[in-house]
DNA sequence: CTTACGGCCTGGGTGC
DNA sequence: TGCACCCAGGCCGTAA
């Protein structure tokens, strides 16, 4: 499940490799999870590749138009839960799923593949890009430790929720969510404004130091994520609570549990992450 | 504005 | 062997 660390991982890949190169033709398979595949049919052949960003969860592939008749423009790619793009050669074998094919002008092919299709991808002029980024919360790996807290603190809502809210912070999903509370040893039912200051801070921290250990081994490999290159990350063989139910906690001992928390399967320790006393439950 | 929640996208895996 | 159904996670719409 590409999250902040696998789409960076991705981002790296990519940027390694792709700018300054021109895409000479786009073909396009099911189109379903594309906003207008007509308008990239049309406006992404002959473009230059000039940049490639991350933004929370969403990938920017930066295009620019050769002769500049046209203004720049950007694609706009969410993997969702199986999306992958991967540069390959074109004679590699086309995956099951390969939805969008981009040929560059060095003679390789960048490939979309989506098994559920949950991704989303689009084209958008660089001066609608803003309206459309705007909205999304500070990065954590860019937040102050101040701006983190006091953007907590405000809130009522359960931690694991905020987490997960991309307006809130962008790029944590439900696997870096789970293993920043572990480490924090915060129960994903407490509420933002419950936190004291020093769990704050140990919260702040948590989501860091995993964001920035996950990028280091390339992502966590679940079910479908692989980079740019098609290999597998490694962080999921450092999860301590994520998909680990039943199996043993590694600061205590207890066995990990798994509950449904914001709607999202959630797995903590019922040992080192108190649950809050009441449960907001009420009606 | 904030929060909670249900539904939707799709198909692999599971269990009968 | 076949089939129904559960479920993953992000996001959006709705309601209070």
């Amino acid at each position: 499940m590409p999250e902040l660390p696998e789409v960076e991982t991705i981002a790296r890949g990519l940027r390694a490799s792709l700018p300054g190169r021109r895409i000479l033709n786009v073909r396009l398979g099911k189109t379903d999870f594309i906003e207008d595949p007509a308008a990239i049919e049309r406006d992404v052949p002959g473009m230059r590749l000039s940049a490639i960003r991350r933004h929370g969860k969403f990938l920017l592939l930066d295009l620019q138009s050769p002769a500049g008749s046209t203004g720049n423009s950007s694609l706009l790619i969410h993997l969702g839960m199986t999306g992958r793009l991967v540069v390959c050669d074109p004679n590699a074998p086309v995956p099951p799923h390969t939805h969008v094919f981009f040929t560059l002008d060095d003679g390789r092919e960048l490939r979309y593949t989506d098994v559920r299709r949950f991704g989303r991808m689009r084209i958008l002029k660089t001066d609608v890009l803003q309206d459309r980024l705007g909205s999304l919360g500070l990065d954590p790996l860019e937040i102050s430790e101040t701006d983190f807290i006091s953007l907590l603190k405000a809130r009522h809502a359960q931690i694991k929720a905020l987490l997960l809210d991309q307006h809130v912070l962008r790029g944590i999903g439900n696997i870096y969510a789970d293993e920043s509370l572990w480490r924090a040893r915060i129960h994903p039912r407490r509420l933002g404004a419950s936190l004291k200051p020093e769990e704050l801070r140990r919260l702040y921290r948590a989501v860091r130091d995993v964001l920035h250990e996950a990028i280091e081994a390339r992502g966590s490999s679940i079910a479908d994520y692989v980079d740019s290159e098609g290999n597998l990350g490694g962080f999921q063989r450092r999860h301590r609570v994520y998909q680990r139910e039943g199996k043993k906690c590694f600061r205590c001992g207890a066995p990990i549990r798994r509950a449904i928390v914001a709607g999202r399967s959630s797995h903590f320790c019922p040992r080192c992450q108190r649950a809050p006393r009441s449960r907001p439950t009420n009606r």
